[in-house]
DNA sequence: TTGTACGCGTTATCAG
DNA sequence: CTGATAACGCGTACAA
């Protein structure tokens, strides 16, 4: 049995209100001598408060939940550290669970933490919703979502990535090489994300007077093995001199398939990712992209949730998070001959 | 706030003692009529046990903590999906920290645990140990390490990967492949796994006869950037037809630098790793590796945490995990003209 | 300056 | 079959 208030206080032969006080600093009216008394016999027992009782008066676990569809997704390992760092940095503890993107495994979770009292959630949500359900779930805890719609009532604070300027920038950069006709390989299209970032290459095609081909938009996971499938059964378009794709995944799969084919980037063809996932740097060639902050996402995600808890409200309820663009060596000028058709 | 067993109780005329028995399903002595009443009042009031008062009566979180050093180590990201899968499927929750290989942060890490009275922690430690600081430190959780050595008493299981038989079977296939002059492009050479690494290279050599170099040593962090600059750097020995490294991401920034400067991989030199990280199937050439199944790690360790937490003890204290060499592109048989010297 | 007493929400023991 | 009642370890009015 491990060491309590009430031992210390029979050892010291005062109150276990007074231990409590001095071990949780409030002895602004405690005499010198028994704080010195107290302290001491709890560091000769090597006392520990136990979190769980605390926690059931002041009705506050000083611990978060953080739902992630898969660590082993390269934006959401770094995510997940972030929000990791965010947590501890501020006296929190985090509770991690790995969704799989089904809502089901996802709303089993958010259970399970609100009986474990967490005092909030960061939810990046499952890719498949489903409103219906959603709709009819009580949460009785702070929720701020990334990257993600919800529908969860009572949702906190929501911050997503500016995704539609980022794929507009990424296009508009390759039409500022030259390239006229650029596939892209988008991840899955029914989700958000994904429509956001086709508006955005729509958007700088159209500034750029060229007209948007519907032949150039395929789509599936935001894998490797699908980049690499897509590219390596694709029938060669010669007028395509650039790839868009979904995520840097993908576009790691395609550069792949095309080495084996034989084109090669950037000189036959120009490829760029999104994300900027470490693999996009020490790749050869390095994978030039549209860098999303996911460390910082994550970090930012866990103080706006702590913020909310701790009463330290911001006024704005969601919070979007500029894109960069990387260059690197997976893009170039398009071949003269390529230009001219 | 949130509905009680007090409340239903109330409602349903009854005490809380027999609503807790219904709710936890210990009714074998409740009559239906008053089973069904108060499932259906709970129901009616979306009732959601607190597991804080629970375990403060039971004594049991069903929450375990998981410590390691960076989830974005590959080689850990992998290990902690492992691990929460096998907490998830036992009904337990997990505790995520990231001690940046940092004892201090660690111990901080265990207290926090501790206090929040975990059940269990699975113990990836930190590398740098300081052996009299630990051996003070009191711990009353059950604990298991994973990967390394660790001083703390009380550690009451320790899984670890077979590195000795690992690095045996690298060189042992570079020999066999006809390299004479490997060079072993360590790891932090100070600690365990990369001596028992080196023990393997230095058996496998001795038992193909060839004299043990320490010029072919080389030390430095598992790191993409440490591989990287060593092979760029590195002042050529056109003897040297083999490189064997510590990890995965060494391997990788080794393969980058040679590329770099024109010496072709697996044609000039072979190339192997270690860990097989997703990277390393995905690289242009694949890299041969020895398969750490580090997802495999993360889930026995937690399984066996929770199997001690139990009380189903299992009579070994320490399990070892049998590796596997995975043959890619990044190796081939040294040209003749090499061979020949 | 210190102590008393109660409550947080649950489970367990035992008596009815 | 069901219900008081006492814990679990701590924090906090309020009293002394």
């Amino acid at each position: 049995m491990s060491v309590t208030l009430k031992d210390i206080a029979q050892i010291a032969g005062v109150s276990t209100a007074t231990v409590s006080k001095v071990i949780s600093g409030k002895h602004q009216d405690i005499g010198e001598k028994t704080i010195e008394k107290i302290r001491k016999i709890a560091r000769e027992l090597d006392y520990r408060p136990n979190s769980l009782a605390r926690s059931m008066k002041t009705k506050v676990t000083r611990t978060i939940g953080l739902i992630i569809p898969d660590v082993r997704n390269p934006f959401f390992t770094d995510l997940a550290r972030g929000a990791e760092d965010s947590a501890h940095e501020r006296g929190y503890s985090l509770l991690f669970c790995n969704s799989d993107d089904d809502l089901k495994k996802e709303m089993e979770y958010i259970d399970t933490l609100t009986q474990k009292q967490v005092d909030g959630i960061a939810l990046a949500a499952s890719v498949k919703r489903n409103r219906k359900l959603e709709e009819g779930f009580r949460i009785s805890v702070p929720i701020v979502t990334l990257d993600r719609d919800v529908y969860f009532p009572g949702v906190r604070g929501h911050i997503h990535s500016d995704n539609e300027s980022g794929a507009y920038d990424a296009v508009k950069y390759l039409i500022s090489l030259g390239h006229r006709r650029t596939l892209f390989l988008s991840g899955d299209p029914t989700i958000r994300v994904s429509k956001e970032r086709l508006e955005g290459y729509r958007r700088a095609l159209t500034e750029a007077g060229i007209e948007y081909d519907e032949n150039l938009l395929l789509g599936g996971p935001f894998s490797f093995e699908y980049g690499y499938e897509a590219m390596r059964t694709w029938e060669m378009d010669p007028e395509v001199t650039a790839i868009f794709c979904g995520n840097d995944l993908i576009a790691l799969g395609a550069i792949k398939a095309l080495k084996e084919r034989r084109i090669k980037v950037p000189q036959d063809i120009s490829v760029m990712g999104f994300d900027d996932i470490y693999l996009a740097s020490i790749n050869t060639p390095g994978l030039t992209t549209i860098r999303q902050p996911s460390y910082e996402l994550g970090y930012a995600t866990v103080r706006r949730l702590i913020d909310v808890i701790e009463g330290v409200d911001h006024s704005d309820a969601t919070m979007v998070i500029k894109l960069e663009l990387i260059p690197r060596e997976s893009t170039a000028k398009p071949k003269k001959k390529a230009a001219l058709g």
